[in-house]
RNA sequence: CGGGAAGUGGCGCAGUUUGGCAGCGCGCAGCGUUCGGGACGCUGAGGCCGCGGGUUCAAAUCCCGCCUUCCCGACCA
């Protein structure tokens, strides 16, 4: 009776499981060149979905969509010392054009910072003119050496913001912004991640950044994943490609910058957060199919009431799919679906039909439970609402189970092994982080002894949180 | 980029040691029977054995180079 399982079980090789349900809920393949990812229609729903999602709050936070270019002079690299350093390694050239050698090679993007900087010093010149909040979704290139499909591809899909503000207090307040407003609340609402926020350690932090925000979640297998970044970039950016503007007092100053990204690597968060043993447990809000009304046998009355069922649902505004492939078992296509992580599979057949029912399965614990037809729109709306609710707190129960609290660098070293430690900030510092280091564990970022988020990271008492990541 | 493993119909693999007709399971197509948790039967299609070079009468098999994938490390959304 027991069927081989589809995928392989997380607990045997969790790699492996999220390579094996990468392929079977269709989300992506590989490319033929190392490192690149060609994604599936199912895969880049979910992605459009974080898009749409994380589109909106962008534009709500005051930002407006914008397009620079993929090719970069390569000179302007070499502005900002830490930039060049940072991102030299990653950095892929375009060395020949029309069949010539060019004369200066162009750097494909691996972020924007600089050639978006070197537009607005012309666009800037009064302190009138801000703050300038632009976003740019894209794609960039950064040459990976150990490529993942969705967590670390050498090329990936994101969104780069980019602000200038007339002092440090906005910069800052705008990089935090991004980071709950946008950020957290896509990660938490609609992707049902938790995640922890806090400033990253001045190792960690990004090339040519005075400050660096994390969103910082748990995986199922116990590692962090960074799932998006909110900098501050002082006005490093603005000195090395003289953005300045003149300020109410008459005096030409530097803008004050951040700048803030989210990733493709969502996807991947999103499918090791909730994920298990039967496929992808996407999260509601997040489906780019919510339900699926699954006609269980070929039968007239049967087709006609999941079509009219799907119609409604759609009528309610849920993203619902009408699964009337009866040339396929009826097992094969609920397996399919499970696969595929929808979060709520509404199945109708003749037995349904007698008792004037149909049956609603829920993905997150896999109940069934057989709905009135007359209440199938509001069953499934009940279903979406707790399936989410239930994600969220599953994966957060998840988390601080595998979270613990130790005094020592050593003991953070095994504890961080498996999980999360939260060791006392004072206790590591950079020798620590070096320490940390050698176990492959690292700081992921840091807090308030209770989990707040710091004024700045010099604050006294605060906590780090390390373990391994991807 | 270092260490390890591996590339054979779409997917998973055997065959490589000892060179000699390219196979199996799943999937796919047609027909029929099925359909409430990956259905079954019959028939059939599908291969430059990762790519390039070499050795040989003969190469999936031996030799050299390259590419790609996976695992483990150093760097990163």
């Amino acid at each position: 009776m027991a069927k081989p399982p589809v995928l392989t079980p997380q607990s045997e090789d969790f790699p492996r499981w999220y390579q094996d349900v990468i392929a079977k809920a269709e989300l992506a393949d590989n490319g033929p060149v190392r490192g690149t990812m060609v994604i599936r229609p199912y895969g880049y729903g979910l992605w459009e979905r974080m898009q749409a999602e994380v589109d909106r709050r962008i534009k709500a936070a005051g930002a407006d969509n914008a397009y620079f270019p993929l090719f970069i002079p390569m000179e302007y690299f070499q502005r900002e010392a830490e930039h060049v350093e940072g991102f030299s390694p990653e950095l892929a050239v375009v060395t020949v054009g029309g069949g010539k050698e060019l004369e200066e090679p162009v750097a494909i993007r691996p972020t924007s910072e600089t050639v978006i900087n070197s537009y607005f010093s012309k666009w800037i010149q009064s302190y009138r003119d801000l703050p300038l909040c632009v976003n740019n979704w894209s794609n960039v290139v950064r040459w990976e050496l150990r490529p993942r499909l969705f967590l670390r591809t050498t090329e990936f899909l994101w969104q780069e913001g980019h602000t200038c503000h007339a002092t440090y207090e906005d910069a800052r307040d705008y990089a935090r912004r991004i980071l709950f407003d946008v950020y957290a609340d896509v990660m938490v609402n609609v992707l049902a991640v938790p995640v922890l926020l806090g400033p990253k350690t001045a190792s960690e932090r990004f090339a040519g950044a005075i400050n660096t925000l994390a969103c910082e979640a748990m995986m199922r297998d116990g590692k962090a994943l960074q799932m998006g970044t909110s900098h501050e970039l002082g006005q490093n950016f603005a000195k090395a490609f003289d953005v300045t503007f003149l300020d109410a007092a008459g005096d030409q100053v530097h803008a004050w910058q951040t700048s803030w990204g989210v990733s493709t690597r969502m996807v991947g968060g999103m499918i090791m957060t909730h994920g298990d043993d039967r496929g992808l447990r996407v999260p509601p809000v997040l489906a780019p199919i919510q339900a699926v009304v699954l006609a269980v046998r070929d039968e007239p009355e049967v087709l006609e009431r999941t079509a009219a069922l799907a119609a409604e649902l759609a009528d309610q505004g849920i993203r619902v799919e009408l699964d009337h492939r009866v040339d396929l078992s009826f097992g094969r296509r609920a397996t399919d679906w499970e696969i595929k992580g929808v979060p709520v599979r509404v199945e109708v057949g003749p037995r349904d039909l007698a008792e004037g029912n149909a049956t609603l399965v829920e993905r997150w614990d896999g109940a069934k439970s057989p709905v009135h037809l007359d209440g199938v729109a509001t069953a499934v709306l009940a279903a979406l609402d707790s399936g989410q609710a239930n994600l969220v707190r599953e994966a957060t129960e998840f988390r601080d189970a595998h979270t613990v609290e130790v005094a020592t660098v050593d003991e953070a070293i095994e504890a961080g092994a498996t999980g999360f430690a939260r060791v006392p900030w004072s206790a590591v510092g950079t020798d620590g982080e070096a320490r940390l280091g050698e176990h492959a564990i690292t700081v992921r970022c840091l807090q308030r002894p209770d989990g707040g988020f710091p004024e700045s990271a010099d604050e006294p008492d605060l906590v780090a949180v390390v373990g391994r990541s991807y």
